[in-house]
DNA sequence: CGGTAGGGATAGGGTTCT
DNA sequence: TAGAACCCTATCCCTACC
């Protein structure tokens, strides 16, 4: 606690950005030392620097989509579950467009651009990372924003869900305070 | 997501607050990593420790004063030092009701009636257990938290910090990248 | 040691639920 | 309106690897 956080300022957002420009990136210490900038940055170290770097990339990668995402959440106070689609087709989850995104945030799951369900469904609950396990309904989101999904997508999942907690790989947690059921991967 | 609001327990309370002694604010994942508490606080994540830290000293730090405090934070955008209590009356610091608590889990603390400032001083300092020293704020809530204090407490331990600093059993740690100054015990 | 990359933890503002 | 529980994510810390 003996330091508050300390907010990057817009100018010296705007150093790091040239700096970056004019030295390239991974040359922190190079940006911190060049006299251009260090009466800018010079509360800050070249780890910071890193760090910064690192969280403009993502916002601006994320930005566009975050924004929907948003606007979607408070459209939808309470979004029940309503599949009310009977349709059986096969299915055929593909990942969304946008793999540079993706590949930012999962370790293991790769680009194929075809994924067996099951393999998916574990993807999510490892990077869903909920310290209890994850529910199904977060499991349905998780699912529904990284990949292309035809609309019985739910029902397909259930039935994965309770194959794989039977006699596979993932185990079942009831919740001592909790009406919902939270699945994570054994071992 | 699928999980209703998980109350804390007392018994939970409890651990989260032995951790915090044992351990030092801000050391969530440590306290949760501890045996001595992973049992009682299993359901929790060091995010939930955090969270409810927060809360409990919210609640604590503040019986009457909240009211008029939290209407002047939101009148003033700035918050800069306002200590307008220029009042000289001598301090009178007991420790809180609880004793019970407090004694169970501090070390060396005890119950005495009146305990002399400096003494809190270095109790806060050495329970609040920061790696690189507490600033005066940290200091200062330490206290709030744990005796009943007079309006102008902050004012006397800022008086008796510089004097433990200058010519006692405390160092100033000046941290490279900030402007806070971290007091921690020599030797 | 000094430097960077990456994982992971924390702090603090916000949001939701009761 | 308030308080408690929970979420979001910028910032900060730790460790492995040169």
């Amino acid at each position: 606690m003996g330091a508050p956080k300390q907010k990057w300022t817009a100018e010296e957002e705007a150093a790091l950005k040239a700096g970056v420009l004019k030295h390239g990136t991974g040359k922190w210490r190079t940006i911190l030392s060049d006299p251009q900038f260090s009466s800018l940055l010079n509360s800050r170290s070249n780890v910071d620097l890193k760090d910064k770097w690192r969280n403009i990339s993502v916002t601006a990668l994320w930005g566009s989509r975050k924004k929907a995402k948003l606007a979607l959440k408070r459209a939808l106070p309470a979004p029940k579950q309503n599949d009310n689609n009977n349709n059986t087709r096969a299915l055929s989850i593909v990942p969304l467009a946008n793999d540079e995104e993706r590949t930012n945030l999962t370790t293991h799951a790769s680009k194929k651009s075809i994924t067996s369900l099951d393999k998916i469904i574990l993807e999510a609950i490892t990077n869903l990372k909920e310290p209890r396990g994850s529910d199904r309904t977060s499991i349905f989101m998780y699912i529904e924003e990284n990949f292309k999904t035809p609309p019985n997508m739910k029902r397909h999942v259930a039935v994965r869900l309770k194959h794989l907690s039977s006699n596979g790989p993932l185990v079942k947690i009831k919740h001592k305070y909790r009406f919902s059921t939270n699945f994570t991967i054994a071992g």
